[in-house]
DNA sequence: TCAAAAGTGTTCGCTATACACCCATGG
DNA sequence: CCATGGGTGTATAGCGAACACTTTTGA
């Protein structure tokens, strides 16, 4: 039985998706979520998270379902950042997609509501990809890298309140490099984006907690300030 | 009489075009092409040069393509930045735009093949333009900014052989902002990226001529050399 | 009481910035 | 011969990298 195929236009369309790259951070590593695929093509084969893109949503508003759909968060943020357009990089029919890297944490993630297998990877322990994940993943590792330079987006990887030691674990993941603990510590401290918060956890010697104050990086950014790593 | 609509799917497809924000320097100030469309929606109004996909081809290719229309060039320095999605961008269907800046040398362009009215004007007198173009406009710039502070696409504006001062001003010019010349002459002369030409104009007093070596800087960026502006 | 981790100081070298200065050329 | 623009030198401040030191706390 041949399919209903009711949409014809003049000319031929594309198929257009969004996929999302979910990153996450366990206090030690980077990691990204990924999807096992039920079906054809690439069946069993793990896959970023993507979808149809609606015809009346716009491409951020896809990315975020499928967000919503793997992870239950409502929001997070999100950040587009290429769109592949091989002609051959969906075996079925020509598809380009939209990509999007998500920052989340990974405290706040449920399970999805989808059926689908999905799973954290490190990063340095990702399987091969179906289609062209592999290459999609790789673009949002160095464009998140290229990003995190200038602006301070690792804070969405982070709890609310953290320590200046998760800090440096979470940009050293990112980074690929190792900095000096204190100077680290006080680099942080010059840049006034952290507000010290009067709690403590339970450690050797309870090192203090802070937040990011978002209300100042504005600020600041208003007034030509640039962050430098 | 109803158009033929042979191209028939289950699900309905946006359409896809490229649009290419062509950027060029005439020294002073930064320029970028526009063409005057001739037909509705927006008929005599100036727009992006864009166009459909092809199926068979890659979003860099069609943007290439229509930089090739418009200013005879092969090839340039192109950039892909953005897609635009939003649903009613076009009033006529659903388009999605796969958004491009081009870099090229004003004096290598040629008028283009189309009949179509193209102008160059300087980026602080641009009309308003047609569909979301103002929008895609501002992005470009603002990414072409982001885009010169870590890696020298500038030279990809200048005629291969140039002098500090035209380099200075087309940094001022992206940048918006003023350099003292004699730091950004020694700033140069310091990233070991130029190789001058033993060569002259005839000025007052002759300054020296420079090439960008291209060669040195990979050499470089190996290495984990970081430009910075 | 001792080891481990957190917070603070100090030094050094590089680079960005702000200038002063000399040189060549054309009017 | 002097105004204009091109190339070079020099001093200062600020920041990052390297590393010593003190403090707190749990075993």
């Amino acid at each position: 039985m041949e399919e209903e195929k009711k949409y014809c236009y003049k000319y031929p369309h594309p198929s257009v998706t969004t996929d999302c790259v979910i990153f996450g951070f366990d206090g030690t590593k980077l990691k990204v979520l990924l999807i096992e695929r039920g079906i054809d093509p690439y069946k069993g084969k793990w896959a970023l998270p993507g979808g149809f893109l609606r015809m009346d949503e716009c491409a951020e508003d896809g990315a975020l379902r499928e967000l919503r759909e793997e992870t239950g968060l409502e929001t997070a943020f999100i950040k587009q950042f290429h769109t592949f357009t091989a002609p051959n990089r969906d075996p079925r029919e020509r598809v380009i997609t939209i990509a999007y890297y998500a920052l989340v944490r990974l405290q706040d993630v449920q399970g999805g509501d989808d059926a689908a297998r999905a799973e954290w990877f490190a990063l340095d322990n990702v399987p091969a990809l179906a289609f062209d994940h592999d290459h999609i993943l790789r673009m949002a590792t160095s464009e998140l890298r290229r990003h995190i330079h200038f602006e301070p987006v690792g804070f969405e990887l982070l709890p609310q309140q953290f320590t200046i030691k998760e800090l440096q674990s979470l940009y050293e993941a990112i980074l690929d490099v190792k900095f000096d603990r204190r100077n680290f510590y006080k680099k942080m401290q010059h840049l006034e984006l952290l507000t010290q918060v009067n709690d403590s956890t339970t450690a050797r010697r309870q090192p203090f907690l802070f937040e990011f104050n978002d209300k100042k990086y504005k600020e600041l950014k208003h007034r030509g300030f640039r962050l430098e790593f």
